[in-house]
DNA sequence: CTATAAAATTGTAATGATTACAAACATTTA
DNA sequence: TAAATGTTTGTAATCATTACAATTTTATAG
């Protein structure tokens, strides 16, 4: 499906804009934030507002194409929704990975007259590389 | 065991605005943020500033004595480290409840070679109450 | 093709949680 | 007691996010 096919699937207007931040989201493997994306688009798109890349995250979040990852950081990462997906964030480097292969939580007897939109799960620790550097105590 | 040794089991000495605060979370089933905490205690310790409310949760939170619980709201929020558990969110209300009945999971199999320190679980969705009150679309 | 309405984008100014930092105060140690 | 160490405080920055009104672009109607 092309890019602009997933906007408007959801309910959005595939401007020049939303389909340039969709395709950096789509790309970027790294979960970045408003600043990074900021950034990165800014010389493709001289006239691009801080707060346009806000307004569009947040209308891709409500529509259901992004997510916002919240790690320790105290600012919002994002990424596409496509694959749900854990989080592991490094402790050391700050380094963060898509974790995929989690066993499937559950939550019917958990939470028997709740309904559930979203589970996120965000794993913290050390990494493998992170590991080498430091092996013993 | 007492609130101070509590305190003092995980290398934190037990002055009294920190056995305070300790307290306050211990008795708080809500999740309270910086500001309530320091409104809550301010009363009681006339001097009492909000950074040492700061202070306090970032070592508590470093000493493993408490968590710092990450809502989509902007603000932390805080519990204590006592017993793992899970946090649901209601998107209606905001209400926050405690998950306690989730399964295990396994991260062996899953990050083999990464050292895991933490796993934080945020469900969210619609509240038992809320549901009540829009049964039908 | 215009005129009008609606939607999208922009820039600037607030907001508000958190942090930095140095001073003041209290406690421990020698 | 004196010095060192640890704790608390107040004020001033920082910085991500939001509010909001103006501007520009796009869609719709005549
Ligand atoms: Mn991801
Ligand atoms: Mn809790
Ligand atoms: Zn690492
Ligand atoms: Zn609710």
């Amino acid at each position: 499906m092309q890019n602009d096919a997933v906007l408007k699937a959801h309910g959005i207007k595939p401007s020049l804009t939303r389909m340039m931040i969709f395709d950096y989201l789509n790309a970027a493997k790294h979960h970045p934030n408003v600043e990074e994306i900021y950034q990165a688009l800014q010389p493709k798109i001289p006239t691009l507002s801080k707060t346009t890349v806000y307004n569009t995250l947040h209308l891709f979040t409500e529509k259901r194409v992004a997510r916002a990852v919240m790690l320790k950081d105290q600012e919002n990462r994002y990424d596409l929704a496509s694959h749900p997906h854990a989080h592991f964030q490094c402790t050391k480097c700050g380094k963060v990975e898509d974790v995929f292969r989690l066993p499937d939580i559950h939550l019917d007897q958990a939470l028997p007259k709740h309904s559930v939109h979203d589970v996120s799960v965000l794993i913290s620790g050390v990494c493998a590389e992170c590991q080498k550097d430091e092996p013993l105590i």
